[in-house]
DNA sequence: GCTTTTGTTTAGACGTATCTAAATCATGTT
DNA sequence: AACATGATTTAGATACGTCTAAACAAAAGC
């Protein structure tokens, strides 16, 4: 029904958007890696379609139809991205190149298939939360950026967002996979933020940025926050 | 490299050429279900970027490098109709569609690691040849379509080929999967062949477009003709 | 408030994949 | 050998997704 770049266009809008903010041209133009021209084009078949509202020069935002359109890519997206990782040894760092793919070609069978074989997952290895079958985002609980948190913080690392695959290798390599402990040990004043990996012993230092997608919830509420662990290189 | 719609005329034109003669512009038409001009249009851009060897109102013949994009192709196929059957629980009648749509969206090391969770098998849940990584095909040993089975015969199913969703289910439904042992109990002069089921012990009649799809071998031969048997809806 | 800067859109183009209608070629029949 | 038939190709059109260059609007600066 929706094409494969549609469907890329829908994510990047979904990613952007704001409650107040629409997704602007040249932030969807940059997501893409394509000029703005291009995305004035795209913009303007989109609405044409009702997947987006849009009005020249103030961006867009998605319809109805296009978040709905959105949240089963991303749903495919995750889905997919645990799939490799639980069922074909792929590590977090592997998979989102893959998972882009795919996730356009999947007819809802698949999908429910591979669902049922990971037995509903609620989150990625990235520990994004999956959509469920109807379209809902169960969003998480007291997650905090690692970025905010204050020297003596102790917390568990709940998911990691919008990373490439070279920082996911790095971090996999100090240490760092869903469920780890650190302690906050240092903030520096020229954005660098220091832990320590519970795990290791060791302290890693990491600019501002990257903490920054780091969320991290409170240690050892026991049970009830059921939650697997993957990787590790 | 080579576009999805490029990747599936290369599958029709490699079905469909022969020793001597090339695939015909109508022919591959009709196998993709498009128009007669647009395959033209596209024969033109193939022969261009070196797919085909095209010569205007005499067919096409793929290049090597066509063959070895087709191989590749077929090669994505068969592995995923076997791992959705393996691993997904598809049966043999669903998994054409959805191998279809993949295959051209396939990694490298996607198409590795799949190969390798199914222990590089042979064949397809077709009985169909997987082309190795090399794309090389190991042509199969003595195999006869049951179309040219003399009565009396008892052989052993090894391949169903290029049958409909609705033609495999029947065939499940009647007790036949790779490795079912059938005795031709009567060829009638209208073009229909009725056999025995081994398993089943019950007649069943095919006419012979659907027989000419089924090829068999030998009965048992102990030993060195490994082969798996599945689905049974 | 006018002007510069920045971001956005329009204009015009191209490659892919498809169509219909019309022209053309190849061939088998008389 | 000319002709009729059927298959094939050309011509011309459309939709998608992208680009560059040029025109334009909104925001920021003075
Ligand atoms: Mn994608
Ligand atoms: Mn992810
Ligand atoms: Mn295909
Ligand atoms: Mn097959």
């Amino acid at each position: 029904m929706v094409a494969p770049k549609v469907e890329d266009y829908l994510k990047s809008i979904y990613r952007l958007q704001d409650r107040d903010t629409p997704a602007m041209t040249a932030e969807v133009a940059a997501a893409m890696g394509v000029k703005p021209p291009t995305v004035t084009a795209m913009l303007q078949r989109m609405a044409d379609d009702g997947l987006v509202h849009y009005q020249r020069y103030q961006g867009a935002r998605l319809t109805e139809r296009g978040e709905k359109g959105a949240l089963k890519v991303l749903r495919n997206h995750r889905l997919l991205e645990l799939f490799l990782t639980e069922e074909l040894g792929y590590d977090w760092a592997e998979v989102h190149d893959e998972a882009d793919v795919l996730e356009h070609h999947l007819s809802v069978t698949l999908v429910e298939r591979i669902e049922v074989l990971l037995g509903s997952p609620a989150v990625d290895p990235h520990g994004e939360p999956i959509p469920t079958a109807d379209l809902e985002i169960r969003e998480c609980e007291t997650q905090q950026s690692l970025a905010e948190c204050q020297e003596g913080t102790v917390a568990v690392v709940s998911e990691v967002r919008e990373s490439s695959a070279d920082v996911l290798s790095y971090l996999a390599n100090s240490g760092i996979s869903l469920g780890t402990e650190l302690e906050v040990v240092e903030t520096a004043p020229f954005g660098m933020i220091t832990c320590e990996v519970r795990t290791t012993e060791k302290p890693l230092s990491l600019p501002t940025d990257v903490a920054a997608e780091i969320y991290v919830s409170r240690p050892a509420e026991p049970a009830e926050n059921e939650r697997r662990q993957y990787n590790e290189a």
